[in-house]
DNA sequence: TGCGAGTTAGTGAATACTAACTCACTCTCC
DNA sequence: GGAGAGTGAGTTAGTATTCACTAACTCGCA
């Protein structure tokens, strides 16, 4: 069930209006006055705000996983090469949306809604799962199993996120995105690191 | 201007509440239920919703810089030792607190809320700063400068928080995170590590 | 007696959602 | 081809709920 062409307007709108001033500023009468109509005239469209939100979130997903399971299921590459292209087609992600995934994820995580967290939550799992196959081959690293790994690499494009959101001054261009992604992906995924001195 | 005992009861009381349901959930009814008065009586002790959330994020400052800045700060250390004890007291500041710092974080992206967002982004910048001093001394690694790098040692934290809030099922031990930490800082502070094939 | 710390009862604003209506357009039947 | 029915998509006006916050009172106590 695609969109509808202005069901597709209508989830641009939205998602300008979040990516502008946050999700709590996404009520349906500053949507509806974005859109170019009434509050009543949206429900026509969508049955509520929570099948809204969850439009928004299958859409975000539709631009993140393909990808991913294209890219992990790659075996021309090297699990290194694929675990890069991940993250980097992550970031890249965050970056053109101006964060709107770690704005669903924090909206999620603060109310404690439970329809929403159910719609982020499953694509953050089949995210974290295409990771973990590819992560498998690599075989656990400094004694770190490979599914704890996956984790590892959420972390980036979440502080990338956190930056976008809450630090736009930080701003990053795009070939330091480039390279941090780089490092990141290439340090922790060395074959053996020697072990760090105890801290005390 | 530490906080009366009933304050800190409040405190407490308030912690409680969002470690269970989500800061959503944190209203000034439900505070007053839990701490067993009614809702006019709390703006005896706060003025209002948003000091006693700059209260609550103070607090949770408190256990969280004073530790950072003195590992920071502890020459006998080599700046990878002090970026572990760093990094593995924001995080397990965060086990202890149930994810509450991550919580502040999303609720303050989410909303939007500017006097919400300067409590949590005020915390945050000392604590990059803090890392940023330590990175320094590492010297660019990856083409990645220092200040750069201090970002990428919140996305562990970030993780782990996410974890704790949004996928309790994946819950890691204590030795388990402690590994991870391990495995995490070491791998981001290696010297110089070997180019990454190039991917398509 | 004055004050700190509670109470009851209530206000106003914001929000998701609804009821009932209008109106243009299309399809059908003659 | 045109009258009439049905429908999709908008409108105005309104409801119920939830929230932070307040006014005015009571009560125990130094």
């Amino acid at each position: 069930m695609p969109p509808t062409p202005r069901q597709a307007e209508i989830l641009d709108c939205a998602a300008e209006l979040v990516a502008e001033s946050g999700l709590a500023q996404l009520t349906m009468k500053r949507l509806a006055e974005r859109v170019g109509f009434t509050e009543p005239a949206l429900y026509r469209h969508y049955p509520g705000k929570s099948a809204l939100l969850a439009a928004m979130i299958e859409r975000l997903g539709g631009r993140l996983l393909p990808t991913m399971e294209e890219i992990a299921g790659d075996r021309r590459l090297t699990p290194r090469e694929r675990l890069l292209g991940m993250v980097r087609h992550h970031v890249a992600l965050l970056r053109a949306t101006r964060g709107l995934p770690i704005l669903f994820l924090a909206e999620g995580l603060a109310s404690g809604d439970r329809d929403l967290m159910a719609s982020v939550g499953g694509v953050m799992r089949r995210y974290l799962a295409l990771l973990g196959v590819v992560t498998a081959e690599l075989g656990p690293a400094g004694g770190v199993s490979a599914d704890r790994q996956a984790l590892l690499f959420l972390g980036l494009p979440a502080a990338i996120g956190i930056q976008l959101r809450a630090f736009p001054d930080l701003a990053l261009s795009d070939e330091e995105t480039e390279l941090i992604v780089q490092h990141y992906v290439r340090s922790l995924t060395l074959p053996a690191a020697p072990a760090p001195e105890k801290s005390s």
